[in-house]
DNA sequence: ACCGTAGCGGAGTCGGCGCTCCGTTTCCAG
DNA sequence: CTGGAAACGGAGCGCCGACTCCGCTACGGT
């Protein structure tokens, strides 16, 4: 592969995920054409379809989130560890909740996009089971209700921006709502 | 008004609100002609743009909603109006989710989205404030937060289909986080 | 430096959807 | 019953976005 074939690559994808942060994965091909400083049908050969690109762009968010996620869980504290996972992933996860999104109401996930998200549930799974370990966060929870919740806080933004107090303290609900509760 | 013309008025409605609920919003409105059995040019005489029949059609899904809450506000225990509330949102949302992303993708709600909005606002409140009452219930969120947990819950059915079991603990989990918390 | 070819650009094609137009049908007042 | 207005149906228009095609550019091995 030629030099400036693997530069431009780079700057479409570099393009098509700073384009769907702004403006969703409706923005149009072209867009992302015209901010990677390349022509359509530069985007297309990389990328053959659409789905592809933002496929792509999805694996690239959900493996940088894992990796603050395995940066986190180096903490001491492993219920510190799980507020850190949960309140990054509440921050960032938007534009990566609306790839996931297109891709599934395209035929869902595969492939690569799977096996990252795989990797993602992983690292969430290791850092869940290390904070109940302690005995303060509740056993009747997992995964899949972790990544519920967060995937509906960031959902949440996408659709109607909120201020950040009320994003802070909704993400302070849920995380007290994950300790062991007395019940009344 | 011709009588015809209020049944058909009636049947595109309710056809929009079903193809709303199976297909999502993106739904060609000729699908909905046809579900309702009318051609084409009858759905865009009562609804001019396809942003009316969803303003309309989230307006009615609001007022049921706001309906169905007063209904829970009557219960003798103001916490298990509040849960119920909250399930009763976190079932039934999706749908009303999407159009209000829809419309506020497209010029922000107006008008009567925001009327009927703002309807399911003041029960909420309503609701919060007797719950909060009872000193049971944190007294740090508002309307604001339980909105968006709610529709962050909704929000993530849509995307992501989930047993009712994930929803049910994760539900669960938001309302334990609802109560006045003990700091450990 | 040279030239074969990988790679590029962007005009053009195609399909889908919102919306319009108008000849035809249906309703209902007199 | 009947005339005229209200309402209907669905072919057609215009636009937009994904994807293709091909003449041109410039990279890089020799």
């Amino acid at each position: 592969m030629r030099a400036d074939a693997i530069a431009n690559r780079r700057r479409v994808l570099a393009a098509a995920r700073e384009v769907f942060a702004e403006q969703g994965v409706e923005a149009s091909t072209e867009e992302i054409a015209r901010r990677a400083g390349v022509g359509a049908g530069t985007v297309f050969r990389h990328f053959p379809t659409k789905r592809d690109l933002v496929e792509r762009a999805l694996v690239e968010h959900l493996d940088e989130l894992a990796g603050q996620a395995r940066a986190a869980a180096a903490s001491d504290d492993p219920v510190v560890a799980l507020r850190g996972l949960v309140a990054e992933m509440a921050e960032h996860a938007p534009t990566k909740i609306a790839m996931a999104g297109h891709l599934l109401a395209d035929g869902g996930l595969e492939g690569s996009a799977r096996a990252a998200a795989e990797r993602m549930g992983a690292v969430t799974a290791e850092v869940l089971a290390r904070a109940q370990a302690t005995g303060r966060i509740r056993r009747d929870v997992g995964v899949a209700e972790i990544h519920f919740l967060v995937r509906g806080i960031a959902q949440a933004q996408a659709f109607l921006p909120v201020g950040p107090e009320v994003r802070r303290r909704a993400v302070e609900v849920l995380l007290d709502g994950l300790r062991v509760a007395p019940r009344p």
